[in-house]
RNA sequence: GGGAGUUUAGCUCAGUUGGUAGAGCACCUGCCUUACAAGCAGAUGGUCAUAGGUUCGAGUCCUAUAAUUCCCACCA
């Protein structure tokens, strides 16, 4: 028997521990249902989930839990990323050590100790936010299944020469001291210093005027350029100059379209490497390399006095000795938008060091990229647009070396002579070459060999997740068999990287799709415009806080909004609203049970015109609400089925309490015909909600159902309408048996009196005026109508008398 | 500079193939009604950003403009 206030908080946890020891919501090897297999996005162990991870993998699960409710066997893991930059921050940070001054081992054994804390107190809090996964499917991205997947798909690109290893000049982070993808730059506004130079031509005739914002790029100055169209220049073209400071250094003057004859002077020098443009006029006009600034941010020795100054104090220091030596003519306060790396807002340089690329840029790759994403599902399908715009963007090679210690190692050593590279053998995968050796020789007939000491990006790894799901490392049929999965979910920003990358690997291994749908869901924003993010970890807006306050069924509530993939405003007032309907489930329930206690369900002969009435409509939203979910609309899922039962408490029970209660006036009849609508409808109402509301509806129907379904968890009965007689006229008839009662109401509301005083007549014609006879004892009883009329006719209601409530 | 969103009630948002503008919250008026006052009933509230166009008919389709968000490019 349900009794008094629903707590929350002793209910939620009581089913989750459940859930757990059970099994729910185990993958069972052995089965012969169809498998749904989710490719959950690991979250990269950094610090706390906050409410926006909860948003996302919310709603994936409530699609997840609505494939479960299809009589889906569902393959749905939870994996973490922790093979990446952020862990090494936090291990480095947590722990008080610097990775570079251990053993790579040594480091990743410390890592994975700290880390595997991290992953419980994420489990736990997606276990405590109503998730559904099976956690014994779970992956970290440093464990050797990961490493050995993702050393193989290397060894197996580069094989094939799809992976190679170029020195192209890449975006290099002196902070985090290694190369970082495009991808992971930001723009970032900073104030700034236009310094504009005479550079003195170096045949003595006079001077040039440049603006720059880096003098300390002087020393590595190798070219100068201005646009060919520029007549004011053309003079100087083909003359050499002395770079400031830096006399002995005389660089030409070339011409080149991409100079902005309005920008600046117009005259443009070009550095090793100050940009990206630089980057390509360097490889074009084959310009000698000179490095001015180290892994580190430091000036290197070419810069003479200012070599070991990190590049800001060399910035002051030059430009004072520009100033002095007559140099600087002009300084402009600037802001401008500067490149930054994502993770630590380090403005990043370029730096020319052998990486590992893969290829993804040529214009076959592109198209294939495009038609891959023309086969995907997109939910919803307008993200498929920023996916195509970045395709059709896409001008670099996928840079995946990254100079750090910690991470996924590439098997590879070069021979110490000729520099060819030597993979390490499948078979003994994963490896360190760091502490194995390599046994062969090399075909110049060194045996000396150097390893390879970089780590491949976190997102090598984080691409092949379908792989290390499917078990490709260890059994290629397994893994064609099981390719593509089911589904993959992920934020909106993330599209470009890990989407377009995981496609890109699937295509190359397996030759198809990963998955046939992803979901792409929104942001959360705290406020507009602003991502919800760690900063807000710690707020009273905090997942912890959320959970103490509410619960996680109403927080799952709240993550059911609108519009699938659209952004949300984090408001308290906003994930209120959820109480509201869990209370009301309560309360309806606990009201229904009552009546259905010496019960036992079965379908009676009689069935009274408005049971028969709510059993359609019920039916009728069945097939709204299941219509969303397969459409992959979780919020308007949840609004079809809760239309549905606030009509349900609002109007059928009202009306047919009175039939539960005084089966002595109405007949025992009446009150089975109710009891069977009860059941069937409440069963039905919990199981829909029980996709968004996980832990309320499982509470109920352990006290009530389970007794009667069988199945130990709510979450393993399967969606189906309620079997009723066809009756094409019954829901138009009953809706407006609803009208008239919401009429009388409205009667009642206008004459200020209350709803359970008594008038004396009322009088309806209708041209339903039969089927609203034959349903009058419900009317008369739910609107405390003395005497009902009935007539044919247009629909019209007459008022009697209001009899005076007794005293 | 190129591209993609968004703009609907005081607030947060729905609005499917063009056909009488919706919900929740807030506000207001009532009601202690044998589940729920954290409830129930009812009422108020909109020039659908602006201006044109197509159409018998436009929140919805087309064009332009504005505000705002994001992505890409540029950023000497």
């Amino acid at each position: 028997m349900l009794e008094g206030k629903y707590n929350f908080k002793e209910t939620e946890a009581k089913w989750q521990n459940y859930w757990q020891e059970k099994g729910v919501y185990k993958f069972k090897e052995k089965s012969n249902r169809p498998t749904f297999s989710i490719d959950t996005p690991p979250p990269t162990v950094s610090g706390e989930l906050h409410i926006g991870h909860i948003y996302g993998f919310s709603q994936a699960d409530m699609y997840a839990r609505y494939q479960r409710m299809l009589g889906k066997n569902l393959y749905y893991p939870l994996g973490f990323d922790n093979n990446g930059l952020p862990t090494e921050l936090l291990v480095e940070k947590k722990k008080g050590i610097r990775a570079h001054t251990l053993p790579r081992e040594e480091f990743t054994k410390i890592a994975l100790d700290l880390v595997a804390d991290y992953n419980q107190s994420y489990r736990d809090m997606m276990v405590r936010t109503g998730m559904s996964c099976d956690l014994n499917l779970g992956y970290n991205t440093i464990d050797n299944r990961s490493q050995k997947t993702s050393q193989k798909s290397f060894i197996d690109l580069a094989m094939r020469n799809i992976a190679y290893r170029d020195n192209k000049p890449s975006p290099w982070c002196c902070k985090c001291r290694t190369s970082v993808a495009t991808a992971e730059l930001e723009d970032k506004e900073l104030d700034s210093i236009f310094n504009y130079l005479n550079f003195r031509l170096a045949d003595g005739s006079g001077t040039i005027p440049i603006a720059t914002t880096r003098p300390e790029f002087l020393p590595a100055c190798v070219a100068i350029f201005v646009n060919p169209e520029d007549e004011r220049y053309s003079c100087f073209v083909g003359k050499m100059v002395k770079v400031p400071l830096f006399e002995d250094n005389e660089v030409k003057v070339l011409t080149d379209a991409k100079v902005g004859i309005d920008k600046g002077t117009g005259i443009v020098m070009c550095c090793t490497f100050g940009d990206q443009t630089d980057v390509e006029w360097w490889r074009e006009y084959k310009l000698p390399l000179k490095q001015a600034i180290d892994d580190g941010g430091r000036m290197t020795e070419i810069a003479g006095k200012y070599a070991g100054m990190k590049s800001a104090e060399a910035r002051k220091a030059i430009i004072d000795d520009l100033k002095e030596q007559g140099y600087l003519y002009k300084q402009d306060a600037i802001t401008h938008a500067v490149k930054v790396h994502e993770r630590c807002e380090e403005p990043i340089e370029f730096m020319a060091k052998k990486q590992w690329f893969i290829r993804t840029s040529t214009p076959e790759l592109k198209q294939k990229w495009v038609d891959l994403g023309n086969e995907l599902n997109w939910h919803p399908e307008s993200m498929k647009v920023r996916y195509m715009a970045w395709v059709n963007n896409l001008n670099q090679d996928w840079s995946i070396s990254r100079q750090r210690y910690f991470g996924v190692p590439f098997p590879v050593w070069y021979c110490a002579s000729c520099g060819k590279p030597h993979f390490a053998d499948i078979k003994d995968l994963p490896v360190n070459p760091l502490s194995t050796s390599y046994n062969g020789k090399c075909e110049c007939g060194s045996s000396q060999f150097e390893p390879e000491t970089d780590v491949m990006d976190t997102w090598a790894t984080s691409s092949v997740t379908p792989q290390i799901n499917c078990n490709w490392a260890e059994d290629e049929q397994e893994c064609a068999s099981r390719m593509p999965m089911d589904m993959r979910f992920c934020g909106r920003d993330i599209i470009t990287t890990w989407s377009l990358r995981t496609i890109i690997k699937a295509y190359y291994h397996q030759g198809t799709l990963p998955w046939k749908d992803l979901m792409v869901n929104g942001w959360v924003m705290a406020d507009k415009g602003v991502k919800i993010s760690k900063r807000f970890a710690n707020s009273k807006m905090s997942l912890k806080d959320l959970l103490e306050n509410y619960g996680a069924d109403v927080i799952r509530y709240w993550c059911a909004n609108g519009a699938y993939g659209r952004d949300v405003l984090l408001s308290d007032d906003g994930v209120k609203d959820g109480y509201k309907l869990v209370n009301k489930i309560w309360n309806a329930s606990k009201f229904v049970l009552s009546f259905l206690q010496d019960y036992t369900p079965s379908k009676p002969s009689k069935i009274l015109p408005m049971d028969n009435y709510i059993m359609h409509k019920f039916n009728e939203a069945f097939n709204a609400t299941t219509k969303a979910y397969q459409d992959v609309e979780m919020g308007y899922a949840k609004t079809e089925i809760e239309k549905f039962f606030w009509n349900f408490c609002d109007n059928y029970i009202e009306i047919a309490k009175n039939r539960l209660y005084k089966p002595e006036v109405y007949g025992i009849e009446a009150k089975e015909s109710a009891q069977w609508a009860c059941y069937n409808v409440l069963l039905g109402v919990l199981k829909l909600f029980a996709i968004t509301l996980p832990h309320i509806t499982e509470e109920i129907y352990q006290d009530y159902f389970r007794a009667f379904e069988g199945e130990e968890s709510i979450h393993l009965t399967v969606l189906s309408p309620i079997k009723v007689d066809e009756d094409e006229a019954i829901i138009a008839c009953g809706d407006e048996v609803v009208d008239i009662v919401s009429k009388i109401r409205q009667f009642k509301s206008e004459n200020k009196i209350s709803m359970k005083t008594q008038i004396e007549s009322l009088d309806i014609t209708s041209a339903n005026n039969e089927f609203i006879a034959s349903v009058d004892y419900d009317i008369k009883a739910v609107g405390g109508i003395k005497k009902l009329t009935t007539s044919n006719g247009e629909s019209n209601l007459t008022f009697g008398a209001i009899v005076p409530d007794e005293q």
